[in-house]
DNA sequence: GCGACAG
DNA sequence: ATCTTGTCGC
């Protein structure tokens, strides 16, 4: 899988901004996928105290949740974190993780928002763009949007509204811990999106896809 | 001008 | 995100 993109490194953040922009319309919101067969967990660590940008792919059989494939990409970090534009940060790293991948995943769960963004824009939104693969933004907290509490069973959720706007969803993903904050990334509506979100959460708030990226992405030094 | 602010 | 020990609760 070859993905192109500009390189973020020799982006600035206005400029960011302004391909966000170009970008955001680009994003589709309704269900737009094939049969989930495999589902992805995206996500990103840092080693040398923040130089070096380590990304995570676990590749997951859906719905049995066993872990696949994984894969590790790392590269010197080039983009300073500011919220709004955390992709620029990221998604270098993860595109190439993506690209080491031998099973091209049906479905991509990201460790950020997706259209829960100012600009519409979030990491999930890029990814799922950049790599043409149906994505969904959870993130364990909130960027934009007003604060609500779900019901504290699991499942239950509350719309992320923003001006009035639905542009997400506050996820109970068990009872009794912080809730998640759902979004589409691309490719998929926000139903559909909580439907998946739920069905690799076992026991633990965050989803089994999440669980794996993060230990590949921020555990001991690997591969 | 004063807060808020994914990871 | 990362730096870090103990501590509260099931």
């Amino acid at each position: 899988m070859k993905i192109v993109q500009r390189h973020p490194w020799d982006i600035s953040p206005t400029e960011a901004i302004a391909i966000q922009q170009q970008l955001r319309g680009e994003v589709e919101r309704e269900d737009r996928l094939g049969p989930v067969r495999h589902v992805a967990g995206v996500d990103v660590g840092f080693e040398e105290g923040g130089g070096i940008t380590r990304a995570a792919v676990a590749v997951l059989a859906f719905p049995t949740l066993e872990l696949v494939e994984h894969a590790i990409f790392r590269i010197p970090t080039r983009f300073p974190y500011v919220p709004g534009l955390l992709s620029f940060r990221e998604v270098p790293a993860v595109i190439g993780a993506l690209e080491r991948l031998t099973v091209i995943p049906d479905l991509l769960l990201c460790d950020g928002q997706g259209i829960a963004h100012p600009r519409r824009f979030g990491i999930a939104s890029h990814l799922g763009l950049l790599s043409g693969i149906p994505s969904i933004g959870v993130a364990k907290t909130r960027l934009i949007g007003e604060q609500v509490e779900p019901p504290d069973r699991r499942g239950a959720f509350v719309p992320l509204r923003y001006h009035g706007e639905t542009i997400g969803a506050i996820l109970r993903s068990r009872p009794g811990v912080k809730p998640l904050y759902i979004s589409i990334g691309h490719r998929i509506s926000l139903a559909t999106a909580l439907d998946f979100v739920m069905a690799c959460v076992t026991r633990y708030r965050l989803p089994e896809t999440t669980r794996w990226a993060h230990r590949l992405a921020s555990g001991p030094a690997v591969e």
